[in-house]
DNA sequence: TAATTAAAATGACTGTCAGTCAGAAAGTGA
DNA sequence: TCACTTTCTGACTGACAGTCATTTTAATTA
């Protein structure tokens, strides 16, 4: 019957509500100084009714980090949603732009990613379903990394000497340092190398591509890739 | 007087008790369940001792943190230190092995490394000796970088079109994304992708040398290297 | 060696907060 | 209206980080 849906939809929403009321506790205030009360009363609810919708913090905080792992991914499914009218070198490059103005945009869902991956009690993370769209989009993100690849492969822009699968965890994973990097940066917490060396993170980003593109161009796209590296649009889209 | 020379001394040693007791509990339970009563216990020390050292359980933390550190630096610095036979593109490759290895022997340093970078409270770290000097020790690795950039555009086996320095943080931080995602697999706590996908974390850094060897190398130097990263051995020293 | 002072160490205590649970309130269906 | 289920509540508990008045140990002086 019809009233199931809609409790359905009532919990769900419920759902949504707590985490909205935490997004905005948390990334205010940062995951350790907010406490399930603050978060409870900014969602207008008791404390014990969070615990109905979630089995503790962590698992509240990473119902976040998924929602940015969404996004993120929704992000990357709009470079091939488009006309296909690149190649697959412009893909790559592309990829990398979305991920990197993805950080810019959304450094409090960056945040709950750096938690995410330094979480190192595996109990923590085994059985939330949280955790296991993280990695569904993680492989999804490599997929689509993959596909840019192979479509260079055939349309000639990428050097077909590399396995794309194993090149695409090589490109996914560098690129996850450079964002990491430029992450640091703009929150400005630590690491002001940056600034001491005068680098902007679009120079860092642009040298970033360069270097990639040098390593994976055919031979072919080479010198087309290296001039067009010299003035990048980064918040491309 | 040298009785001041002594407390010093000593002083030191506490404090290294302490650290040392610190990593057994913390590397044994992971930060969250290791208590401060327990690492007292376990320095033979009461708690208000510990407090005594070090001002809370971060900053003891950061102590192990930095240690990590100091002992990656020492790593990278051999890597200068023998007789001076390699080429430029040779020590980039090195760089980037001895990074590899000190993930694969220290995985509980690693783990420090980050928390360390996920901490987003400044004021955990703006006024921390140990922050800092962790800080310092990038400014290091980054100029190891860049001495063999340097050395490399000399030798001719470097492609001297880029900015040495901007280079260095690139490669850096993308050696970075795949050391993290190295780790990740390692500890086995998520990301099985690469399991999955059938893959070693040597043919990844395979990969990884191929590709960024490829985007820096001269064109001289390309052929040669593109060869040699067929056959790597990743436990080199 | 005893007295005096300074430094180092102690552990009982406090405040905070994550997580629980017995019971209240709201919703459902007859 | 009643019986029953689901959802919600908030006072309570246990655990733990961090404190501080007191004790212990060491160094210095007479």
């Amino acid at each position: 019957m019809g009233t199931e849906d809609r409790k359905a939809r009532e919990k769900e929403r419920r759902r949504n509500q707590i985490i909205d009321a935490a997004e905005r506790i948390i990334f205010s205030k940062g995951l350790e100084q907010a406490t399930m009360d603050e978060i409870a009363e900014e969602a207008e609810l008791s404390k014990g009714t969070l615990y109905l919708y979630f089995k503790n913090k962590t698992e509240l905080y990473l119902a976040i980090t998924q929602r940015g792992s969404d996004l993120l991914n929704s992000q990357f499914a709009k470079v091939f949603a488009g006309g296909h009218d690149h190649t697959g070198l412009e893909l790559i490059r592309l990829l990398g732009e979305t991920y990197l103005n993805f950080v810019r945009e959304n450094p409090n869902y960056y945040n709950a990613f750096m938690y995410y991956e330094s979480l190192s009690d595996v109990n923590e993370l085994k059985d939330s379903k949280h955790a296991e769209q993280c990695e569904e989009n993680r492989r999804e993100a490599l997929n689509f990394m993959i596909r840019a690849l192979q479509i260079g492969m055939q349309d000639g822009t990428v050097n077909d000497s590399y396995d794309p699968k194993e090149l695409a965890v090589v490109i996914l994973s560098s690129t996850r340092g450079i964002t990491a990097m430029s992450h640091m940066h703009g929150t400005g917490y630590h690491f002001e190398m940056l600034d001491e060396m005068e680098l902007s993170v679009d120079t860092l980003f642009g040298n970033f591509l360069k270097l990639v593109g040098t390593g994976i161009a055919s031979e072919d796209a080479r010198k087309r890739w290296m001039t067009d590296s010299q003035n990048i649009e980064t918040n491309g889209k």
